[in-house]
DNA sequence: TTTACTTTTTGACATAGGTCAAAGGATACG
DNA sequence: CGTATCCTTTGACCTATGTCAAAAAGTAAA
């Protein structure tokens, strides 16, 4: 899962291109429950994960933390609407383990997009399969019971439900901990 | 609400591009109820809608209809991942009144990708835009009551609640038509 | 291994919103 | 106009999920 193999994945890009591009990604080690970006920051890079998890939540106004996306090896992670629009963060950008990321700043990616159409193009790919699966998302949210909401998150991060809190996810799902504690239970009955 | 103009809006291209894009682009009409979409087609074209509305739903199991967007003037319509990714259309698309708008394939507007990289720009722009709209919604269903998620859809839609039918507009925010029904009856004592 | 802390499970109870059924209002059409 | 159709509102009742509180299990530190 490393970052010129991501980059190729998408998009072709020539040998030299792609060595320009990982240049400008700088090497960044954090540990669990690092912040890397808080409510009201403006966030100012783009990161991807090598090794580790992270999340982004935000705060309602009773202070509860609202899991709102899970982030793993080989995916990029950002406070998305902050980062494109450098606008103040909602979010706050968490790491959930012990991760090396490759980080790269607003200013060196708009240079990258100025550079090379073949930038351009991967911003767009990845800005299309984020919303996808965002939409995917949606769509559990939007007219599913806890339980299939439950299980479209085991489709989406097979794996995160090993490694994160219960609760984290719990909120992802636009349900409480106690809710899905107990879908667990009734799973783990049925098999 | 027209094309080049909302095209010039967004990336600054040079005259002779913009016509050249518009170019490509075909001119429309749709009636009432008109399907542009039904599940299990690829969707071909992208629209971009000069005048009416219209919207994506898919079919629940039990043969409900879930809005999943409404798209109005000056906005662009497509079953986004069936589009994209030439995959059949869990969605279909359908204009709610009578309309007129622009459509483009993907054949030709990956051709205009390969040749202006303004509009792979444009592409990511459009897809960053839609992305953060969607996360918008995502947040109003994954923690918010009934009454404040209909508050959401009128900052999204602000005119749209007077042009469709009530029914489309509830299961566009995940509840039964009964209870938004209740909600508007409510709002209008208060006011 | 004892102590402290965090996370998960369980139980009792409350409630927002769903379901079903029927009655009103609108709108369109012959 | 009159009638058929569609859309919205209302009422009665029900259920999935939330809330609150406590117990249990797991983890880490000393």
């Amino acid at each position: 899962m490393n970052l010129t193999d991501t980059l190729k994945n998408i998009v072709p890009f020539p040998p030299e291109e792609l060595h320009d591009i990982a240049s400008h990604f700088k090497k960044e080690t954090f540990g669990k429950n690092q912040n890397l970006v808080t409510e009201g920051q403006i966030c100012t890079k783009l990161y991807f994960i090598e090794q580790g998890a992270g999340r982004s939540f935000y705060l309602k106004e009773d202070g509860k933390e609202i899991t709102q996306w899970f982030f793993t090896e080989g995916k990029f992670m950002s406070s998305i609407e902050s980062f494109f629009q450098q606008i103040p963060s909602i979010y706050y950008l968490e790491m959930l383990e012990d991760s090396v990321a490759y980080s790269i700043t607003r200013e060196n990616l708009d240079r990258l997009f100025e550079k090379y159409p073949n930038m351009e193009r991967f911003g767009r790919l990845l800005s299309t399969e984020m919303l996808t699966r965002v939409v995917n998302k949606l769509n559990a949210l939007q007219f599913q019971t806890a339980k299939e909401r439950y299980e479209y998150m085991l489709t989406e991060f097979p794996d995160i439900s090993t490694r994160v809190p219960l609760g984290y996810i719990a909120s992802y799902l636009g349900m409480t901990q106690e809710t899905l504690s107990r879908i667990r239970r009734n799973d783990s009955k049925k098999t």
